[in-house]
DNA sequence: TCCTTTCACTTGCAATAAGCAAGTGACAAT
DNA sequence: ATTGTCACTTGCTTATTGCAAGTGAAAGGA
């Protein structure tokens, strides 16, 4: 991933993307908020088993860089969900796309939801959605 | 990436391919087999600085998983050459919509060569349309 | 003949990151 | 008062990365 700002290893927009998501949890993350999961405890009980400690520095790693915004949805103890901004959205591609690699090419992979491969970028933007209603 | 046989954290095909390629490393040597680099030294080379002990690593894992192969190019000392399969090749989607998304949301970042975007994962296979033309 | 280079690695070691288990603090429910 | 949940953090061990240096086979030149 990204780590500080504007110092990438070179200026190849491949080895660039790769700073942001080349490791092995961030897409996990991004995929579980592709299929509707919005709080800590929905990526925590993902299949994977992402390490908890590695969660967080991941959530917080991908808010700093712009592809996900956290917001509070409760108060007495503060609560946050975690929604996809347009940046991360548009990695719905690269997602489709490796999905159909595993399915072509490795034995015994399960199947993406219904409708997964249809799906659009901007039907993530659910939060940003409503706020375009507000206006 | 992978590292034995059927033993994946989950079923889910995203989190299999990431399982090939999700790391900060893979992706560049695939991108450097798809404009054409085929050699040790071409891979050491490349502008992000992989070291050299990860590049033989990374090689032999990605010809483990079958997504490259190697050919002896040269007996006195052997020397080898590095191909795509089409495994390999079929990654070619998912590394333009990487580029596609830095180009998008990142500033500064570099251009790819004229005919990136365009080119088809059989594009890649020149060593494999040789072998066909053998037959 | 000896010296230098190149290529494709390997080895040793320090630094960084990952992974596991346990703990924390705010609150809600029993 | 005790237990439980959520969203983390802390401590510690293990694994991976990255840097520098070394290796062996052969080619090329002085």
């Amino acid at each position: 991933m990204k780590t500080d700002t504007q110092t990438y290893r070179s200026q190849c927009p491949l080895s660039i993307a790769l700073e942001y998501i080349g490791d092995k949890w961030s897409l996990i993350i991004i995929r579980d908020m592709c299929l509707g999961k919005s709080r800590y405890c929905d990526f925590q009980n993902s299949p994977e088993g992402i390490p908890t400690n590695i969660l967080a520095s991941r959530l917080r790693e991908l808010e700093e860089n712009g592809l996900l915004l956290k917001r509070p949805y409760q108060d007495k103890p503060v609560r946050y969900e975690y929604f996809l901004t347009p940046k991360g959205a548009d990695l719905l591609p690269v997602l489709q796309h490796l999905v159909r690699w595993t399915q072509k090419h490795v034995d015994g992979a399960g199947e993406p939801p219904a409708g997964f491969f249809e799906a659009k970028p901007e039907d993530l933007l659910t939060m940003w959605e409503n706020e375009a209603q507000k206006q």
